[in-house]
DNA sequence: AGCACGCCGACT
DNA sequence: GTCGGCGTGCTC
């Protein structure tokens, strides 16, 4: 921007695809780009981002505002984080607006936040009265006045305590009364020794190591047990030896306390850590201590990779394939493509991680765009799981478990071992049946059966979250329902009866609400006192193991005939995943998958070659069909409360789209969702399929203008999905 | 998204 | 007589 350009484009939180011209403000400097600006727009007042200064504008003189105020004396983000940023506007084909809103801290969002401040509740006199004169307060009521009235209370702190709905109402009483305070700074580990790199730990971190300060791309592909996070902290504790610091993603729910302990007692630097359940202040504080440069290294979920760092060195994605890393709402952009392109900007390496590569990115090392580096050994003495398959056809399943199942469990139990046992499936029951007429329990609101909870006596919707009391006659023919099929729950029922004397702890997200649940379940299990670990995709995700010798997969059937084409990668990922939980410790573990189609080449290809040889495969297969990774996608996905606008809406949409056959772009549908129906609203949408980014980047930018002229029926909402991971 | 303008039904 | 339903149009 030139330093008198006499226009600024300003992004503000809107839908809006554009930009808006202002004057800058009567006096002081001219924001430049990254910084929050307060301007008159349309009948109010808005706080944006200013994007871009120009010489001149389209608009006549007469019509161009001026900005009343900047809110920030430095850029929020970094010129490359702010590229970024904008790059994924464009590439996602999402509001610019929006995207920088949505990238900063929701603190920062009205304007009004005191950047450098950290906020503190301390007891008013009111609350001391209250607390003195003791009316019927609460425990929690009484625990945090008296948190507050020994010392002023950090935010952060209360949120942390699980006090943050306390705080609210106490604070609305006027009994707590907050005070700004300077930022602390986050605390820094010791900076432990890591212990000695195995062989293939040495090679990855050499080259990796040798090639710091330019961009490359590392798929690093270590089996479960093998290293990868040592990997990293010897990278990471490099990149600070240069002065430069570190951005690491993980999946959503792998950002456990231990992780972040690990790192912390590695590291001799302050880290932030950002999830999603971090508070607004808190969230803030940890941005600000990014973006100042106080915490060199960033650790965090999907977001993170927005965050803002002065001199970054390195990025990592741990668990690269996790789908968590691609947002499926609002804007929805790859977190980990993100990261790719951020290191691409910024000229560093990014360390790609995973014992179950995505199929894209072991593709993109194929092709020779990333360097591919294995950990195939295991750091401690147990070697690799041993996989076997029980026939459900051979051996009829009681209550989802098979008898050999079963005598493993007992076996491995007698050996003094611990079971793992995954099933991808909450709840008691996924059906409630009338064996008299054969009706089943369906959500009102979306296409899909309710779920039975029986210790709670409900039925509740995993789509939509609707629930209702469980009947127990059926409404029609009087019959006693019957809950059909195997949830978590009833199989924690099951697994007590045929193991009373072995304790068990169920990981899933209904038993797992609270902070401090996961801790004490993985407490349990490490501890030893629980034999039996039962539980979801929630096991799957980051958790070591140790003393696990057995793993039982159940109704592994489940993703073999999805509809969608990841299907079949997203099983095995999981297989291999929750295997690789199995033995990590001295002693070797065994695999068990139940299956009653034991035959499937997945299945076979995935025991007989491990996941190498089905990613193999599966890449030919998608070859052949033209999926990703050797075509692009892209889909248009509408919904609405009414299936006939729905259907005009993308029919009208399609008729729009500019005929272009060159670069192999097809137009598929509109077709429904493969669940039509939910939460009320009825869902399809228009798939586009193109040989290359190019042509489908061109297409998209030709056709939305068009569709936002489009008239839009009430209540039918649209949006773009670049590479979508599902399409079914 | 907000926010205002504008034009038709059941109520203080 | 008006409060309020949501259709439509605009935001530099």
């Amino acid at each position: 921007m030139g330093p008198h350009a006499p226009i600024l484009k300003v992004a503000f939180d809107t839908p809006l695809r554009q930009c808006f011209d202002y004057l800058p403000p009567a006096g002081g400097a001219l924001p430049g780009p990254g910084m929050r600006v307060r301007a008159p727009f349309g009948r109010r007042w808005a706080i944006g981002v200013v994007v871009a200064g120009a010489e001149r504008s389209e608009l006549p003189a007469g019509r161009l505002k001026r900005i009343h105020e900047v809110q920030d004396a430095v850029p929020l983000w970094d010129p490359v984080t702010l590229g970024l940023l904008l790059w994924a506007a464009d590439y996602y084909h999402h509001p610019v607006g929006e995207v920088l809103f949505a990238a900063m801290p929701a603190a920062l969002r009205d304007g009004t936040a005191a950047l450098g401040a950290r906020l503190v509740w301390r007891l008013s006199a009111a609350g001391a009265a209250a607390l003195a004169s003791s009316p019927r307060l609460g425990p929690r009521q009484r625990q945090l006045l008296e948190l507050a009235g020994a010392a002023e209370a950090d935010a952060g702190a209360i949120a942390a305590a699980g006090l943050g709905a306390t705080l609210r109402e106490l604070a609305r009483r006027g009994w707590l009364e907050s005070v700004e305070r300077p930022p602390l700074a986050p605390e820094s580990g010791p900076g432990a020794p890591g212990p000695v790199l195995t062989a293939d730990q040495a090679r990855a971190f050499t080259a990796i190591g040798a090639a710091l300060g330019n961009y490359g791309a590392w798929l690093l592909h270590g089996v479960t047990g093998s290293g990868k996070t040592e990997v990293y902290l010897r990278l990471i504790e490099r990149v600070l030896e240069t002065g430069r610091s570190a951005l690491v993603l993980v999946p959503e729910i792998a950002l456990t306390p231990q992780l972040l302990a690990r790192f912390r007692e590695r590291l001799p630097v302050p880290i932030v850590a950002l999830h999603s359940a971090l508070g607004d202040s808190e969230r803030l504080a940890a941005w600000r201590a990014a973006a100042s440069g106080t915490a060199p290294v960033v650790i965090g979920t999907r977001s993170a990779v927005f965050t803002p760092l002065p001199a970054l060195g390195l990025v990592v994605v741990d668990e690269e394939h996790d789908p968590s890393f691609k947002q499926q709402d609002g804007f929805r952009y790859s977190a980990r493509d993100l990261a790719i392109v951020r290191a691409q900007r910024q000229d560093v390496p990014v360390v790609l991680g995973s014992a179950t590569p995505s199929l894209e990115s072991l593709a993109n090392a194929a092709a020779g765009r990333y360097q591919l580096l294995s950990l195939p050994e295991r750091t401690g003495r147990a070697g690799q799981p041993r996989l076997g398959l029980v026939d459900l056809r051979l051996h009829a399943a009681r209550d989802g478990l098979s008898q050999p199942a079963l005598s493993a469990i007992e076996r491995h139990l007698g050996a003094d071992g611990q079971i793992l046992v995954y099933l991808n499936r909450r709840g008691w029951a996924p059906t409630l049946f009338c064996p008299g007429c054969g009706w089943v329990a369906p959500c009102a609101a979306c296409d899909a059966r309710l779920t039975v909870h029986l210790r709670q006596a409900r039925l509740r919707c995993h789509h939509c979250g609707a629930e209702e009391p469980m009947p127990f006659a059926c409404a029609r023919c009087g019959a006693e329902l019957r809950p059909v099929g195997e949830g978590t729950q009833r199989l924690e029922a099951t697994l007590g009866a045929l193991f009373p004397a072995a304790p068990l702890v169920r990981i899933d997200r209904d038993a797992i609400r609270r902070r401090g649940d996961i801790e004490r379940a993985l407490d349990s299990v490490a501890s030893g006192r629980a034999r039996i670990l039962l539980g979801t995709q929630m096991l799957t995700k980051g958790h070591d193991f140790p003393d696990v010798t057995l793993v039982v997969v159940l109704n592994a059937d489940q993703g073999l005939f999805g509809a969608d084409f990841r299907a079949s990668e997203r099983l095995a990922q999981q297989i291999i995943q929750v295997a690789g939980r199995a033995g990590r410790g001295d002693r070797p573990g065994e695999v068990l998958i139940q299956s009653a189609y034991p035959e499937h080449p997945l299945l076979q290809s995935l025991i007989a070659e491990g996941y190498a040889g089905f990613a193999r495969r599966a890449l030919e297969e998608r070859r052949a069909a033209g999926w990703p990774p050797w075509s692009r996608l892209a889909l248009l996905c509408a919904d609405s409360p009414v299936r006939a606008e729905l259907h005009a809406f993308l029919c009208a949409a399609r008729e729009l789209a500019p005929a272009d056959a060159a670069g192999g772009l097809r137009l598929l549908g509109p077709a429904p969702a493969a669940m039509e129906r939910r939460a009320g609203r009825f869902r399809a949408r228009l798939l586009l399929e193109a040989q290359g980014r190019a042509p489908l980047q061109r297409l998209l930018s030709r056709w939305l203008p068009g569709l936002e002229a489009l008239r839009r029926p009430r209540g039918l909402r649209w949006a773009v999905d670049v590479d979508p991971l599902e399409v079914d």
